[in-house]
DNA sequence: CTTGGAATGTCAACAAGGCTGACTTAAACT
DNA sequence: AGTTTAAGTCAGCCTTGTTGACATTCCAAG
């Protein structure tokens, strides 16, 4: 096994917190957490045909508008075929709108149409409403500390893209 | 849309971290943290022809040994197929034993073989890893609010689950 | 004892959403 | 002119979720 059993103790600073056991209890906590973080905005995706995929788009286009597919590539972590198949059926449907460059003319960038922020802000308010209870019970110093950990769980490249994202929105 | 635009400022306690831009940031972070949660247990599992399935069952059986597999059920939140398909597979590859209930016969008991346990641990301590990491760039008292959104963002009835598990391994 | 219901398992079919590999088109770069 | 890049497409595969139908086994109540 690669690491001791236990970390407690092992220094002047108290590190229980870096038991085996808390942070079994951080795995288990982000496993249920996300079933919750998701099941409001699969409930509506349910009755439209759409899954989670569609919803990852939809956001990230709403996010960065005008984004290229490559970048959106990048943000998303899937192959061009997976985002693909996704992307021509929001065009199909009338949801995201895709413009050819005007300085390089083989990108294509991604909006929304009306349509597609309409879904867009229901998915939106649905994912927020959780988050704001949540948010809202846990307390400010709570939240803090929620990012902060989530921060530092992230790959180093998720976390530019993150810091990237959050810049632009602000 | 369910919600207005803005939270902030809404009484004289400072509300701010309730903005649909922390809650935005937040729902980014909690979407980006999972990659990073998931990548290293997923790059052992693709070389064993396993995945993130076979993961969910076999920590939660060594988490709690001689769960039946209704009760597995019931934390994984997936349909009896759906987890059979890959208990079959485990039990066929001498990962986890089934045995038949002592009281009630219909009811099978799920234990980790030695062999199980290897693979258990492997990924283990591949996740805790990173969450240790994290844990210890964020610091103690970002942990307990990381675990209090979290635990304020599942569903009432995985919270259950969660406290219970959660009292049982202490 | 018989019957109903619960727990489990299995078969078939299907869908979403990942993946790889091969290939085309068009534009840009060198 | 030749190479690289961005995007799109086709085909096929895998995992993991879903329904629906059905068999088996066993407990418990009538």
């Amino acid at each position: 096994m690669a690491e001791g059993r236990s970390n407690a103790a092992i220094s002047g600073e108290n590190l229980l917190f870096l038991t085996d056991e808390q942070l079994r209890q951080g795995i288990e906590a982000m496993f249920f957490a996300y079933r919750g973080f998701t099941a409001d905005p699969d409930r509506i995706l349910a009755d439209l045909a759409y899954g989670r995929a569609h919803h990852r788009a939809v956001h990230f286009i709403n996010r960065a508008p005008g984004t290229t597919v490559n970048n959106l590539l990048n943000i998303l972590g899937v192959t061009k075929q997976s985002l693909n198949r996704v992307l021509r059926t929001l065009i199909q449907d009338g949801l995201v709108e895709s413009r050819v460059g005007r300085s390089d003319k083989r990108e294509r960038h991604l909006y929304l149409t009306d349509e597609g922020r309409k879904l867009e802000g229901q998915l939106s308010d649905a994912q927020r409403a959780r988050m704001r209870a949540a948010f809202r019970d846990a307390g400010p110093e709570a939240v803090v500390g929620f990012r902060r950990v989530l921060e530092a769980m992230m790959d180093h490249e998720m976390q530019r893209t993150y810091t990237r994202l959050k810049e632009t929105g602000a």
